[in-house]
DNA sequence: GAGTTTGAAACT
DNA sequence: CAGTTTCAAACTC
């Protein structure tokens, strides 16, 4: 018998039912200004009632319908019931939602004011009297630890207390603030986009924020919502995100023309805000992010350049799609080439003339329509393309039932949660990319943008389309199949896989893994004894370090790299080891860390997910060139040219260090291993100022000590 | 635009 | 963990 469609969304959660959060986003706004051109519309935009229905149930689904029908009994009484049907005409539990009153309006309206003059100045004060007069009551401590509340608070019962503190000007954003505040205390950030949308009014959009959840996410510890390290996250899409940006461009220029120079001022007083905030701990990337986004945009841009100009506290923006605006999620949606429609448009430089404005039409073609078409998903799996990639559908999505969108924030966050389960890295970057490529690699093999050294995290398992096609994801990526791929057959452009199994154990340079392998009998034999030898650990060892920052998510991946080690022993010795070794990597601090910190959750992986994570695509194919000229020189043996421990190699290592593996027959995958994570963990935006960071560990170490800090 | 193919994701 | 089903994108016509 047919399951009925869409019910297992409904069996799976439910206690996910959709929890249509009334609050408008910003980022919606964000989206609209860019199109008219001006934020300053949404600035002095009274608050509109139609607006919010609007953007709360805008897309091209049944929520319109949803909207209009709830707009009418707003109209009525104030409130409205959303009874959203799925496709069998079966009735979700509606939400009850309460809708902004006129009172409550204009106060939010008179508190978004106070958000602004906060922006403009004031912001610290509200934060420092909170921090020194140590405001914090049980109650707003109690929410402060209870994101859920606070995210259902914030949304559906902002409007209550909008009432509420109608005459307490200022408690709103100082509450909210109080989030940050306390989070300089335990440096937890809010778990939750609602946290900081607070910050936002209702009839601001908050959905620039919302929509880059996983912007937010990024500045979070592993302590935090732990699905982030979605193409937010995603280097790879990312860097395609800029290549889409080169041929948005025009399209930007002409829709921000003008405007843009408002935008910039406002990105250049929020970066003043964010400074202080950030002293503070506070998390105002997310709001900084999408205005920075728009700045860095514009300036690259138009220089033609894909470098992003940093602030100095958030890296390049081209960095993840999570900094992107909303707006410009659809801007790049219209091409949103999730993967390989950049490649489209390198493999258009390479083409004939003539094939080249086919490519384009069809690029073209494409950009204008690019979104999810999903029907029977609710965007909310990862057969989703928006979800998987960790953005909200856009109205430009041609879905059904979508229940990817801000007002659903809860809901998706839920089945984020679901589908880290079952998947911790569910929403990793699907593309591993090499950190240290050079502009040369870049240019490699005709991909502009898409490093040599660049693989498929997983891998693909093509049987039929010789991965040269989209089908196929390693393809559909711009890169090369390597030898985590399972496909039959493989022809892809990009790089073939790797011919033989064996081949590749020779890297390892090991004499007694060549051994080993020698005496197995087929390349499937060598894989499995390989991958059960390297990956062999587990990381509950490492579930202390979990909710460290950077240099230690690094150490975290450096000892989750050494799968081989198989003792705790010789895991808190490598760790010492690359612990130093980490130093050396990065003066800074600010290790290439890939993944999310949340995503790399102790508490959510498991040997699988250390198994997926050191896949071989991830490992092995790239270790030779990902590592750097100075680290191959100091470290690594693992080259092609050292088939064996060479006892002339220089190892950086402490001698007790060596002394072991040298008795340690994997000594030097695990160094490859450690090094090649380190480096190629594609580059996770340093959210803080190193020092500040450094103090943040510190803190956090003392915090969070025997808290596996995630929850 | 409808129908088919394909392979990932989800499910059993 | 393997086999099957579901799903949506990619592709073809």
């Amino acid at each position: 018998m047919r399951r009925v469609a869409g019910s297992d969304v409904y069996r799976q959660s439910d206690d996910i039912q959709p929890k249509p959060q009334l609050m408008p986003c910003f980022q919606n706004e964000i989206q609209s200004y860019s199109s008219s051109g001006c934020i300053d519309e949404h600035l002095a935009d009274p608050f509109n009632g139609d607006n919010i229905m609007n953007s709360s149930m805008s897309g091209p689904t049944s929520h319109k319908e949803t909207a209009t029908e709830a707009d009418d009994t707003n109209a009525g009484d104030g409130k409205a019931k959303v009874m959203v049907s799925d496709q069998t005409g079966e009735e979700l539990p509606s939400a009850s939602m309460n809708f902004f009153e006129v009172t409550a309006r204009e106060k939010e309206t008179e508190r978004f004011g106070e958000f602004l003059q906060c922006l403009s100045g004031n912001v610290d004060d509200h934060v420092e009297s909170d921090i020194l007069g140590g405001t914090f009551s049980g109650e707003q401590h109690h929410e402060l630890f209870s994101p859920q509340r606070y995210s259902k608070e914030s949304l559906g019962s902002h409007s209550k207390e909008s009432v509420k503190e109608a005459d307490q000007p200022h408690r709103g954003i100082r509450r909210h603030l109080h989030f940050g505040t306390h989070e300089t205390a335990s440096l937890c950030l809010p778990a939750r986009q609602t946290d900081f949308e607070s910050l936002v009014p209702p009839h601001v959009e908050t959905r620039t924020i919302s929509g880059s959840w996983q912007a937010r996410n990024c500045s979070q510890t592993a302590k935090s919502w732990p699905s982030f390290s979605p193409p937010a996250c995603e280097s790879v899409r990312a860097a395609q995100n800029c290549g889409n940006r080169a041929v948005n461009s025009i399209v930007r220029s002409e829709s921000m023309g003008s405007e843009s120079s408002k935008v910039k001022k406002l990105g250049s007083n929020l970066h003043q805000q964010e400074e202080k905030l950030m002293s503070y701990g506070i998390p105002f990337l997310s709001f900084y992010g999408e205005i920075y986004s728009h700045l860095g945009y514009e300036q690259n841009e138009s220089q033609g350049s894909f470098s992003y100009q940093s602030s100095g506290i958030i890296q390049p923006p081209c960095d993840s799609l999570h900094l992107i605006p909303y707006e410009q999620q659809a801007t790049l949606c219209k091409g949103t080439m999730p993967s390989s429609e950049y490649a489209d448009i390198v493999e258009l430089n390479q083409m004939s003339p003539e094939r080249n404005r086919k490519k384009a039409k069809y690029t073209i073609k494409r950009e204008g329509c690019r979104r999810c078409k999903c029907k029977r998903s609710r965007c909310l799996k990862l057969y989703c393309e928006c979800f998987a990639a960790g953005i909200y559908c856009l109205d430009t999505c041609s879905c059904e039932n979508c229940f990817n969108k801000p007002e659903y924030e809860e809901t998706v966050l839920d089945m984020r949660q679901v589908t880290e389960t079952r998947n911790p890295l569910a929403f990793a970057p699907k593309v591993v990319t090499n950190a240290t490529n050079s502009p040369a690699n870049m240019m490699e093999k005709g991909s502009l943008m898409k490093p040599s050294s660049s693989r498929h995290k997983k891998g693909c398992n093509c049987k039929k389309s010789k991965c040269s096609k989209k089908y196929c994801e390693c393809f559909q990526a711009g890169v090369g199949c390597c030898n985590g791929c399972r496909c039959e057959g493989c022809y892809n452009p990009y790089g073939k896989k790797p011919e033989t199994i064996y081949r590749r154990s020779e890297r390892w340079n090991n004499p007694s893994q060549e051994q080993q392998h020698s005496l197995l009998e087929s390349p499937s034999d060598c894989i499995k004894a390989e991958r059960s030898n390297q990956f062999s650990s587990t990381w509950e060892e490492l579930a202390g370090i979990g909710h460290l920052t950077p240099p230690s998510h690094c150490l975290l991946g450096a000892v989750a790299s050494s799968g081989s080690l198989n003792t705790t022993d010789c895991s808190k010795k490598l760790a010492g080891q690359l612990q130093q070794e980490s130093s050396v990597l990065s003066p800074s601090g600010y290790l290439n860390w890939n993944h999310s910190p949340s995503s790399l959750s102790p508490k959510l992986y498991g040997r699988e997910a250390l198994h997926e994570l050191c896949s071989d695509s991830f490992f092995c194919d790239i270790m030779e060139d990902a590592t750097p000229e100075t680290l191959k020189n100091t470290c690594t043996p693992s080259t092609e040219g050292v088939k064996s421990c060479s006892p002339n190699q220089k190892w950086v290592s402490p001698p007790k260090i060596r002394s072991h593996e040298l008795r340690s027959g994997s000594s030097q995958r695990l160094r490859s291993g450690c090094k090649f994570i380190l480096q190629d963990l594609p580059s996770f935006p340093p959210l803080t100022p190193y020092s500040k960071s450094q103090a943040a560990i510190h803190q956090n170490d003392g915090d969070h000590k025997g808290s596996t800090g995630y929850q």
